[in-house]
DNA sequence: CCGAGGTGCTATAACGATTAAGCACTCGAT
DNA sequence: ATCGAGTGCTTAATCGTTATAGCACCTCGG
């Protein structure tokens, strides 16, 4: 089918142009469809791209338009953000059917160490490797990111940042998903003294969950919640679990900021014979899928991950477009997704 | 710290020119560390990139050298293969690694439609947007992939390829994986009758745990596996477990091709009352997250995806750099990792 | 005092694509 | 016939970087 011609070095716009018989410049307008060339030249220029096997050449087409086409999506590296995680997945998925549906390349960029004083971020577009940067959540305190808000290159942010008012962001509403959970284990499930397990509260999104959680418990006129603060991984969950079974477990449920935390959470509570849900209610967040195959499965807040790489890289199409946003902050909504854990009772299989 | 000058227009080489009063192509040479330059001029030379925050423009470079230092990561978006699956993020995390000591950008591509005859996969390299492709397992017949890797374009596949033995790919040794967790259930747990729930038998690594099944079978004088044909999906595995409770269920052991169908499949066996590992023992494949984290855990034989990404990664970059590689054909080795579905006794949380 | 050989920079060209400006020609209207 | 307005192309310049060739100057050996 394909008649390529291997090995054979590059095919330009001039080796279109001396087969035709024309000039390069000829063959760049007639590709791109401008009516300035004729009818018929435009018809055997691009049977001749066609049969050499003719592809722009990125790097000349970037020179000259000052910009590469693609976009880059971050993902610091943190021992709190590890790359790897499945919500990058979700992202990047998000962002990529966007992006292919532009035509424009993902580039995925991880590393942050600075170098001549520049970061990684800046130096990233400033090079022009990307017009523009999706970075996936950072701390609430990053001087890196600052100065690259700061310095007004295209940039959009993953998650709300408070920090940052200038920074144009896509999030999801943290507040009302912990509202969500912590109502749902008070009105359903009778709950009245609550535990809630933290995400690390230099994290806009944890401060979010727990603002969410103490609000429901005033709404309903029930005292403040327990606060154990974790860090969004198993192995703090498992922490928490052993600092509530030392410390004596009162509580009819406990509030998760995330899927992983009460994952370990429970099964360590299993460990010491107290049963999920039948001696306790726990409720996560997030819902990356983790929360889908455990036993119970975990009644959790989801995120949509995938809908918020995909709005991200919307508004950084619409920023490179030059449309001023008419909203800078993005604010996507969640939903509560009942499973086993909570102590709803679920038909035969209830899954998703 | 960074003195940035926001929006204030690129920073080129013509800008340290001037300011040091020398001729772009000495910054050049100065910044590079060529010894044709004066010490004490190339010491101004950086001192003037530092404080105007000079980066290299990738599209001039690229232009000049012919090649773009970016790699990318193929990952065709099949119904089989999707894009989002955990195995490609360990994939990437390991590629991503690798790209990073080198400071190769990483481009994900995801899109498959051919364009003017020309594939998504030669495009790209074509463009010069890459270097070089890590393809992530294709079917084992694909047209384009075939085509691209006559084209001798620098492409380093992941798995195993029968059909395209001139290319150079990046695997693990599924036969010895199959045979591994046969092995084990006989062995360990006097298997006798086999079902062998296997991945579509298109795809070359569900041939080789098959075939991998079907040699420790023989190899311990047992008879032939059952073997029904999934593929790989969680769906699947449920439809296996129907078609065996339908059938009666007369096997002590399943061997199952990956972890997902293994979840399907033990799920709706409990649902039907028969539990792993008492009634039935089980064992799967990949290791990718899911298995460590149902009750019972699956045991399974882990992929080391990471390794693949990373030595995938390595091998490219060694084709970029001209080394014609020892090996084209690089088997990684599996490991056993036990957990409570074939029926193994555990230390109370024998988990990972 | 002259040529050989450094040293340290400049000048130039090239990578490939694109676009503004320009030129030659045709055609219709005046 | 003559001007104005197309039509269809070419010319030339540009984007930023870098390799190669070359030029000016200095120094040292003979």
């Amino acid at each position: 089918m394909s008649r390529t011609r291997a090995g054979s070095g590059r095919v330009t716009l001039r080796d279109i142009a001396s087969a035709v018989g024309v000039t390069p410049a000829a063959v760049s307008m007639a590709l791109r469809g401008s009516n300035r060339i004729g009818k018929d030249t435009t018809e055997r220029i691009q049977v001749a791209a066609r049969e050499l096997g003719y592809v722009t050449n990125s790097a000349g087409r970037a020179l000259r338009a000052q910009r590469s086409g693609s976009i880059a999506l971050v993902v610091p590296n943190t021992s709190q953000h590890v790359f790897g995680h499945p919500y990058f997945m979700h992202l990047l998925v998000g962002v990529s059917e966007v992006s292919d549906s532009r035509g424009a390349p993902v580039i995925i960029s991880t590393s942050v160490e600075s170098e001549h004083g520049i970061n990684a971020y800046e130096r990233l577009l400033r090079s022009q490797v990307a017009d523009g940067a999706i970075v996936a959540s950072a701390a609430a305190q990053d001087r890196d990111l600052e100065s690259l808000v700061a310095s007004g290159l295209p940039v959009v942010l993953i998650g709300r940042s408070v920090t940052l008012p200038d920074a144009v962001w896509v999030g999801v509403d943290d507040v009302a998903g912990g509202e969500l959970a912590t109502r749902h284990m008070i009105e359903e499930h009778g709950a009245r003294r609550v535990v809630h397990l933290s995400g690390p509260l230099e994290h806009q999104s944890a401060l979010d969950r727990l603002d969410g959680c103490r609000r429901a418990l005033a709404a309903a006129g029930l005292p403040e919640p327990r606060v154990i603060q974790g860090d969004f991984s198993e192995d703090s969950g498992v922490a928490a679990a052993r600092e509530l079974l030392d410390q004596g477990l009162d509580a009819d449920a406990i509030v998760v900021a995330n899927d992983e935390m009460a994952y370990g959470l429970m099964r360590t509570l299993a460990d010491a014979g107290i049963r999920v849900p039948d001696d306790v209610g726990l409720i996560g967040f997030d819902d990356f899928g983790l929360a889908r195959v455990t036993t119970p499965g975990i009644s959790t807040i989801r995120v949509p991950a995938e809908l918020i790489g995909g709005r991200a890289a919307s508004e950084l199409f619409g920023l490179l477009d030059g449309d001023e946003p008419a909203e800078r902050h993005v604010v996507l909504p969640v939903q509560l997704v009942v499973r086993g854990s909570c102590g709803c009772p679920l038909s035969a299989h209830d899954k998703n």
